[in-house]
DNA sequence: TGCCCTCAACCTGTATGACATGTTTTCTTG
DNA sequence: CAAGAAAACATGTCATACAGGTTGAGGGCA
């Protein structure tokens, strides 16, 4: 009943390249490394290790892989910044295989967005606001071409995210922009009247003047009814 | 301004490598397998793609570390149950290289736990809601063992989430345990009379009887309430 | 017939060596 | 001293080899 699985990422499985991926992270904790940072050679974890350079390279592309760090032909790896990485990836996963519904990441997305609305109204810069803004008259603006309204409703929630100051909300949001993708347009279908299609695009701006106004609790109910109507909108379409 | 990196995963980087990770996910995606489901031997996809083994095998391994996939020796890869995988590392990343924040994991843990709670006040079934009241007993049981104190408080957020039956918030709460392991005990000290940690262990036994009483408005009140309390408990350590 | 055991075929795990190509450093030369 | 060439170093990909795990076919035995 205890879980004590995962205690440390990997730490299960065996094999030396699990081995290889522990070593190579908890060296990036000991040296105190950040973004950017240089790690060793591949011949160096070679010999540090005692492992072959086979081993040792499928233990640096998995971590490429996670974008934990970032190679390039010639160069070293180092540390990489901070990015949706895997995240996006193993939800995409879950989705694809049917571990994960559509109308589960919305439940999600409405629990976090609700809360990076509110910190965006409080946190906001000036700049971010416009950007914000930015985005919500673009999709006005082209509201007769729904790809380009959807890129920007994507980039106008992720936008939202970023002014939340918090990195982490902006990971996860992110991470779920290519589930986001792929059923956008089902709802935007369900929207048959250019009326609603309006109306939808309209309740974006509300979202953006509240934030402009600094007034979280507003931001906040706007967020809310956004997502309530673009569930309402999956539903109809019969997704599940 | 737009955002247009990361349509898909993985799609800029360049190499042969990458393309075999897209290979494969698109392969999994295409032919609609689920968990459990066995992907094509090394040699086949060697074959299928015309690289060599080693491409192949850098894929396969990439995808495995980011627990897409099962791998073990003599039998073929299958895809893998929806898991923390890749997310956990990518948080802890992100810790370990400053790149995000205790306080900043802690936010999104109240903002996420706030919703799971409530929703496992509605939807738990009897056998969860008396895993979540064991484990908040079990807490009390070990007032004495930070140590045991603190994995019976992580399995109790986990199970609450488990119990929101939202797979998504389950495996992001999940994803942040390793960090909650690397902070708990500072929290825990600075509650420096028994009579506060008693409290604090208190704070948990509400939130379950919350939960068992079907009431989501007072479990998110207890939940907040605690979390109010931890934050404040690190913010008195000094933890930025 | 039915069960069990063995072995062959297949699969992944790891190591080694080789070579192409990209990057950085060093040294030579003008 | 500066510019450019070459050497040293790095990763990217391929081929091969063999150890060890897994599975299923086939044969032997009851």
């Amino acid at each position: 009943m205890v879980a004590n699985r995962s205690m440390m990422p990997d730490e299960t499985n065996p094999g030396l390249v699990s081995a290889a991926i522990q070593a190579i992270t908890q060296y990036i904790r000991v040296e105190g490394l950040g973004p950017g940072d240089l790690l060793p050679s591949e011949a160096d974890m070679t010999r540090r290790l005692s492992v072959s350079r086979t081993v040792v390279r499928e233990a640096f592309r998995s971590l490429s892989a996670m974008r934990l760090i970032d190679m390039s032909a010639g160069r070293r790896a180092s540390v990489a910044k901070l990015d949706i990485g895997a995240m996006s990836m193993v939800i995409e996963h879950g989705v694809t295989t049917e571990q994960i519904s559509v109308h589960q990441v919305y439940d999600v997305r409405r629990t976090i967005e609700m809360r990076t609305v509110a910190l965006a109204a409080l946190r906001r810069s000036d700049a971010e606001a416009a950007e914000i803004q930015e985005y919500a008259r673009l999709m006005r603006e082209n509201y007769h071409a729904p790809e380009i309204v959807m890129e920007h409703d994507i980039a106008f929630h992720e936008a939202i995210a970023r002014a939340s100051h918090n990195p982490v909300f902006s990971l996860i949001i992110t991470a779920f922009s290519g589930v986001t993708r792929r059923t956008w347009v089902i709802g935007w279908r369900t929207r048959a009247s250019v009326e609603d299609q309006i109306k939808m695009i309209e309740g974006h701006a509300d979202i953006a003047r509240a934030i402009i106004a600094g007034n979280p609790q507003l931001a906040a109910e706007h967020m809310a009814a956004h997502f309530d109507k673009s569930v309402k909108a999956l539903t109809d379409a019969g997704i599940a």
